[in-house]
This record gives C-alpha cells, sequence and structure tokens, in this order.
DNA sequence: TAATTATGAGTGGTCTGACCACTTTGTAAT
DNA sequence: ATTACAAAGTGGTCAGACCACTCATAATTA
C-alpha cells in the first residue's frame, strides 16, 4: 500500500483516487459518485479525509453535491477554475498579458497548422463563414473557435477556451466592418493554405483590436 | 432556518471568511494564520468544517500547512491552478499529439516573442548559450527552458513546463552534433531578430527530431 | 557556565461515532 | 390504483480521541 516516501498528505492522494475511479468507472457528466460512506470504505480511509477531497475539489466546481441525494461530476462548462483564477492569479498587470500572449499563442498556431494540413475542408465551410461574416452580426471568439476547431487540436481548444474568458468584452463584442474585411481575405487565405498571408492578416487584425479599444 | 434559497455550503462560508480574516488581520504572504482549533472556535464552527476550507484552499496552493507548525499564506505565485487546470484537462484529451502541437505552439511562439521584442538582450546570454552548446553535454529541454524564460511569458512557461513533462524522453535527451549545429544558427537568428530564419530553424530541427526517434 | 538532552505544549492529520436535514424508495393503508 | 407514511440512504456538522511532528523551554550533563 504505502509503500513509496508517505510523508504526503492523505487527501491530495484521495483526489488522485478520485480522478482515477472517475476515469476507471467511466463516470460521465452529470453522473453519480459512490456515497461518501462507500468512498471512504473503498479507498480505506475515514469519511472525514474523503470529504476534505471532496470538498477541495468542490470549491473548483468539479463536482457537485446535494443533500440527501449524493456527489455529481458536474460539467466542465460549469467549472471555477476561471473565476479562481481570476480572482488569485491575475491581480498582476504583467498575467493579463501573459495570458493574451499565450492565447494568441494558441490562435496563430491553429492558423499554422490549417495552413499546412494536407487534410482538404471542404468548400462550403469556407463558404457558410464568408457567407455568415457579411449578413450576420459576428462575435469575435465565435469565428476563432471555429478556426481553432478546425485544427483539430482538442487540448489547444480547451485551454484556449480557458484563457479566452480573460479577454473580456473585446472577445465578445461584434465584428466592424473592418474586421470582417480582414477576416474574409484571412479565411481566403486559410482555404487556400497561403500561411504567410494569413497570420499577416491576423496580425493586422490584432493591431486594429488593440487600436480601438482597452 | 430561513433559507433564502441560499443553500449555503458552510464551508464556503468559511472560505469566504477566511478570505475576510486575512485581510483584516493583515496576514502578509509567508505569514501565520490561526491554528484551526482557534479558528474553529472564533468562528463558532466544528474543526472538520474549518479544515473542510483549509484544505480547499490548500488545494488551490493559496495556503500551505505543516505538521506540527501551523498554516501559512502562501506565495500567491506559487499557486496551483495551472497544474490543476492543465491536469484536468489533460485527463480528458488524451492525444499526445494534441500535447505536442500545442507545446510547440508555445515555443514558436517564445521565439517569436523573442524577435519582435525591442528589449535588448545583453550579448554575453546568447553567446553563454553557444559555449554551453558547444562545450558541454546539453539536454534538450533545457535550451528550450530558458528560450521560453527568456520571452517573459510566465503563464506560457508554466503550461509549457507541464506539457513538457508528457514529452517523454526524447526531450530529455542530449542533443547531437547535428541539433547543436541547427541551435547555434537559431541562437544566432534570435539575437539577431531575425523570425523567419528561426522558425525556420525551429521547424527543420523538429524534423529532425520526428526523423530520429519516436 | 555552556552545551546537550528531555519534556511538554501546540499544531496539523486522521479516524470514529454520533446526530441532523433532506431525498428517495418501498411498503402499508386507504 | 392511489395515497400516506416509515425506513433507508446521503450529505452536513460536530465532538472527542489519538497520532506524528515541531519548537521553545526546562532539566540535565559536561
Amino acid at each position: 500500500m504505502d509503500q513509496t516516501n508517505n510523508p504526503k498528505k492523505m487527501f491530495l492522494e484521495i483526489v488522485k483516487q478520485l480522478r482515477q475511479l472517475i476515469a476507471d468507472e467511466n463516470v460521465s457528466v452529470g453522473g453519480k459518485l459512490p456515497s461518501e460512506r462507500e468512498l471512504a470504505e473503498r479507498l480505506q480511509v475515514g469519511r472525514s479525509t474523503v470529504r476534505e477531497a471532496l470538498r477541495s475539489l468542490e470549491l473548483l466546481g468539479l463536482i457537485e453535491t446535494r443533500r440527501g441525494e449524493g456527489t455529481f461530476l458536474s460539467d466542465y462548462r460549469k467549472h471555477r477554475l476561471v473565476e479562481l483564477l481570476s480572482t488569485f492569479i491575475l491581480q498582476e498587470s504583467k498575467s493579463k498579458e501573459d495570458v493574451h500572449t499565450t492565447r494568441e499563442a494558441l490562435e496563430k498556431d491553429a492558423i499554422h497548422t490549417i495552413c499546412m494540413s494536407k487534410r482538404l475542408y471542404a468548400l462550403h465551410i469556407w463558404d457558410a463563414f464568408k457567407e455568415k461574416l457579411i449578413e450576420e452580426d459576428v462575435v469575435r471568439e465565435d469565428i476563432i473557435r471555429e478556426i481553432i476547431i478546425i485544427s483539430d487540436n482538442r487540448l489547444g481548444l480547451k485551454i484556449w477556451f480557458l484563457l479566452k474568458q480573460f479577454a473580456g468584452e473585446p472577445y465578445q463584442e461584434n465584428m466592424s466592418l473592418e474586421e470582417k474585411t480582414i477576416w474574409i481575405q484571412l479565411l481566403m487565405a486559410l482555404q487556400n493554405g497561403e500561411q504567410q498571408q494569413a497570420l499577416s492578416l491576423y496580425n493586422e487584425w490584432l493591431l486594429l483590436l488593440n487600436r480601438g479599444d482597452v
């Protein structure tokens, strides 16, 4: 059992084991976890230790508990990590800048990946985008999300998704006509795999954003 | 009692009160918090409830506990949020390819940032790198880490650091002579801010890596 | 006197058992 | 078949008991 150097915190160990258990038993989102008493028995620890681990995960918003019912795996989209991040980390302005930088790195990479990809994307995808850009109001983050989805890097998408929420309103505003013009060109560049052109347009768009607001 | 649709979790309440207490008593970074028993008495709750709150904050890395000593407010620069974030994200998307892609995106971004930066880096930094490359055995991840550190994106560095651990051995092996040659050129490109050249060399290095092993 | 050792108070770590409040479920009465 | 009620299950909280560890201080020793 405790073969390792075990000066470590038990409750941290339980957190780890809970994750393992969730993976093993294939608990799906919204699914029910074993009761605290059962967990205590299965993991061979006291109920209070189990609770310390569960409460930690609850603070993170990873699980949800309902008295009289049980403990449930909560929707990822309800993770409280982002809020906590903002509360505790992002006090330093440098951090905010870091978030932007990192997020933009992911976006550029998506553009790069799409251009480099040998995969052929159906034409109608790009056409649909362009049409949408022209005819509807488009929120900035929507189109970028699509780009990253197309680039097929799910990890990158998840990280981006989290970082995005720090971008604040600018990312949730509608695109101006000027921006749309850039993006239509950008989409064409992506369609044709013209990486240089695409990245150049992206940078142009960033400049436009930074000039406009903040 | 009066449940004004306020299913107030006691331990969440305690978390809040703890933050209040830290603010009120002006506990500084590294400072000591009251003992669990004292907190329980002051907040009029059981010790186990206090512990659930404390353990939650500990999982976040906001406080640090040392058996026999006490509970201390930890340096918020040591927060564990990114780690947690990544751990849970990586749980789901097990695609190693995604990890590599994302990691490379961060590395490229570091290169890009350094080249674009108006900041002048002391010449001796680059010279020291080059010397090290020539004279010593250099582990791959070491030099890349330095690059990212120089790019001064701490968030990116943290994420990279985590992703790196999934890269496996290749990243912990020594560089071959061929690789060193590329990197010396790359360092020169960085020194001169030649972005195109630097990224091109980086890609060349990646190709070399992928051809060589796994 | 100075250095070393022993002691005890304080603290976090864990477990047990006991209630409480609430939800679900199964059963008995209608 | 429907309803009413009791029981079981679950999270929420508390109190008390040990344990392992740290540290300051007293006691012992050199």
